[in-house]
DNA sequence: TTGAAAGCGCTACCAT
DNA sequence: ATGGTAGCGCTTTCAA
């Protein structure tokens, strides 16, 4: 009754041979005479036998498991990011386990004090928590994505921010613009810090003062896009354009456009950031900076892979990857400058 | 230079007392006097010693991870299912990974063959496979959700189907429908069976013969709720309702609607079945059969938990826990029988 | 080619 | 209250 897991003592004895043996053709690489080979294998077949992966880990220190930490899983941009990962890992050999810290730093360090988080062999991560001291502690073969903090310790897979916010809004200065209204977050990452500053570059440089009126910030939710976006277009003087921050605050956007009965595209000017289901959706379709986010997956899933098979000796420089954004041009943004 | 993990040995010998004192004041349960407690809790703080778990898993055979595992990451439905399990268990001292198995029955079996399948304390599952016998094999606590097989030993978190795709029906021939079309995929699971004979005893209730033309069975993709409502919509005698037996089948269905510049609930009546993004979004908003998503996760961790913790003795009865779904109604559905 | 045995780092039982 | 020690199931020298 007691349904007892069978180990390989079990496989062992019933072979007559030592646990030595056994363990040599599980692994494969050492030489066992045919004879034995066959032997073994057909009682394994027989006795179900399946070896305890753990203890196998305790004694040669991997597990050949990754994870992919990220703040939320319901965010399209991450569950990009983590397909991409995924599969890069599973051809490498590795499964990945897929945590979602709902973007509380608490949550984020539970995970690292976890069993889980102190057995894998290495890990992607989107972070959470502001302070490079965090993720100085983290031990292990680390890749962090999207946000990066300096002095981190860390290799990085990033893309321009500054640069894509920077295209935007010369875009909406090129069609004619100048009251260019920006919906962001909170400056505590890099990412969300770039893109306001490549806004504000681009505004200076077209000699162009932003007014502050015109810079809503609040969360990056869709609340915040649909919220802000309704002050906006309801304030004394409305901007012609909105550069909405992220892809969430964009489909916020794009549902107080719809409510308040205007035209994207014709009573106002919109672009977001990333892509995202509605701004696909509707016509005209909205102009977006595209990143490529499923790549970001996969270059950091490379990088870190690589790194586990060859540790760095020594301190080895950090890699901070950069891949490029492209401004997708549809026609969310009305040309004022022609006749 | 060598950076050797610090052991419990090691936090013993410094403290003078052996390491079964050390664990004890680390575990809490057994009694140790104050004076050498605090002696070891302010070693193991200088060490930095931070407990191996996996050794300690070894012992106790649990590991206080669970693991969801999900067709695919990327549909709204499966990351609410999560949602709601993730909370529970964090509340219950668990941690959960999230496996991906890309609806590919080779991919869920490798899950169970890792690191991980092996050492997760309990599962909640939403299966691939479509033979009982595979989830049978299963000898861990197993929580299957969405999807349930008969025989496949383990208890299950649903809801029903059947009904929700009765009453949409319903709803329509109580509109004056007659012509209802609905677009499915494979009935290779419970759920999309349940739900195409939801349909069709409705129809037969309402001595309405279902036209096999208006029955388009694809897979169940967004690309086919597109594909086939633009051939509804085509063909010689088009419907005037259709149901969108999945929520990305809506989606496609509503592209399409848009693409032939039609109006949702005036030229073509819709419902879906879950909620998404873009039959929210529209207007006249998508009437759709609403399933309590996040609540089935909340569910099924519940009853894993439970299981985990008192496992049941001998054969216990399975139980299958039927969640109720409610039709949603908007003004996607026009009336055709008012004057 | 095979076996014996020493761990991997921890827990839990049995002593003291 | 504390220590000694036998495992947990496997891998990997070292010998034979």
């Amino acid at each position: 009754m007691t349904n007892k897991e069978i180990t390989i003592k079990d496989v062992a004895k019933r072979a007559n041979v030592s646990v030595a043996t056994v363990s040599r053709v599980m692994n494969g690489r050492d030489r066992v005479s045919d004879a034995t080979r066959k032997k073994i294998l057909k009682i394994i077949d027989e006795l179900n036998f399946v070896p305890n992966t753990m203890a196998a880990s305790m004694v040669n220190k991997k597990t050949n498991m990754l994870s992919v930490v990220v703040p939320e899983i319901q965010n399209p941009f991450y569950t990009a990011v983590i397909g991409g990962m995924v599969e890069i890992a599973k051809h490498a050999g590795f499964v990945t386990l897929v945590v979602s810290t709902n973007d509380d730093e608490v949550e984020e360090a539970a995970f690292f004090e976890s069993f889980l988080g102190k057995n894998v062999d290495g890990i992607v991560l989107v972070g959470t928590h502001k302070d490079a001291e965090f993720y100085r502690n983290i031990r292990k073969p680390t890749i962090l994505v999207d946000r990066y903090i300096n002095d981190c310790g860390h290799d990085g897979v990033i893309i321009d921010n500054f640069r894509g916010a920077y295209d935007a809004t010369k875009h909406f200065v090129e069609c004619g613009h100048e009251r260019i209204a920006i919906i962001d977050g909170a400056h505590d990452y890099n990412d969300g810090k770039d893109r306001y500053w490549g806004y504000h570059q681009a505004m200076h440089e077209s000699r162009l003062t932003p007014d502050p009126k015109l810079h809503k910030q609040g969360k990056w939710l869709e609340e915040d896009g649909y919220r802000f976006t309704v002050e906006l277009m309801q304030s004394e003087q409305p901007p012609t354009a909105i550069f909405a921050a992220n892809n969430v605050i964009c489909t916020g956007a794009i549902k107080a456009i719809r409510d308040l009965n205007l035209h994207i595209g014709e009573d106002i000017s919109l672009i977001g950031f990333d892509e995202n289901e509605l701004a696909q959706f509707v016509r005209p379709r909205v102009t977006v900076v595209g990143r490529p986010t499923r790549e970001m997956g996969i270059q950091a899933a490379e990088m870190l892979i690589q790194k586990i098979k060859e540790p760095p000796k020594g301190q080895a420089k950090l890699k901070k990857m950069i891949l490029d954004v492209e401004l997708m041009k549809f026609d969310s943004v009305k040309k004022l400058n022609e006749s």
